[in-house]
DNA sequence: CTGAATCCCCACGGATACTG
DNA sequence: CAGTATCCGTGGGGATTCAG
């Protein structure tokens, strides 16, 4: 027993397509994930602990709360702190570098709400002469 | 037969999972993607044909490279242009809206190339005193 | 050359139960 | 409360083949 290691969670190791990667998939690689955004988006409002980042948002599980964090602070973008007491208590807190990166994410999201309509109409006009679907 | 219908690809359908999403799933779901961005960044610089866009990104199958640029131009951030010459020839260029986020992500570049050795650092320091990984 | 169609693997992530 | 461990379904995406 103990044989069967399934989740050794390497995030599909490096891409490293090319150069013309800019080096920009390190950091899409945690974006593009379900999650990692909205814990960052929460966490640039302040410290959280984790039960209030699990109700702050909806629908993600104990399990995926606990891979987002444990990725972003292991990338450095979040700060970790367990205060040993009982029951146990652990806060969350964007690094420098998490609040940095905040900044830009909320670039991308003007950027996406100032263009939202303009996407959905693109979308519902290609798919009004694409019955098929994609 | 005909009758297992195996991909509609509806993209997972809405996430919506709260407000605090910012609206910025949309975009998110198109640039999470593997491919969806490098091949935004090839065509920042020009005009490209299939086989170019497919020589341009080494790694990725023709299947994605349909499906990613069929999602762009549905998305209205890129334009096709079919020549119906024979042998076929078809043009891929960014939109208006295209360049645009294009811009965006070229900022989102700059953050990352600049935060690129943090990262990598943060990452192989917590790799080193959490040999079990994640 | 530019795709569309098929087959198929496996990583992502949800649900649930257990521990300190 | 804050995780960890296990089971398991879904679908993203690679490889290959066919078509216009």
């Amino acid at each position: 027993m103990t044989a069967e290691v399934h989740e050794v969670y390497e995030p599909h190791e490096p891409h490293e397509v090319c150069e013309d990667d800019c080096g920009i998939r390190d950091v899409l690689d945690r974006l593009g994930d379900r999650w990692s955004v909205l814990v960052i988006v929460v966490l640039a409002k302040g410290t959280h602990r984790f039960s209030e980042l699990h109700q702050a948002i909806p629908g993600i599980s104990q399990r995926m709360l606990t891979l987002t964090t444990k990725r972003l602070v292991r990338d450095g973008l979040v700060e970790r702190t367990v205060y040993p007491t009982v029951p146990p208590q652990t806060e969350y807190r964007l690094t420098a570098m998490g609040r940095s990166l905040s900044a830009a994410i909320t670039e991308l999201a003007n950027w996406s709400r100032s263009h939202k309509a303009l996407i959905a109409e693109a979308r519902s006009h290609w798919d009004a002469e694409h019955p098929g679907g994609l």
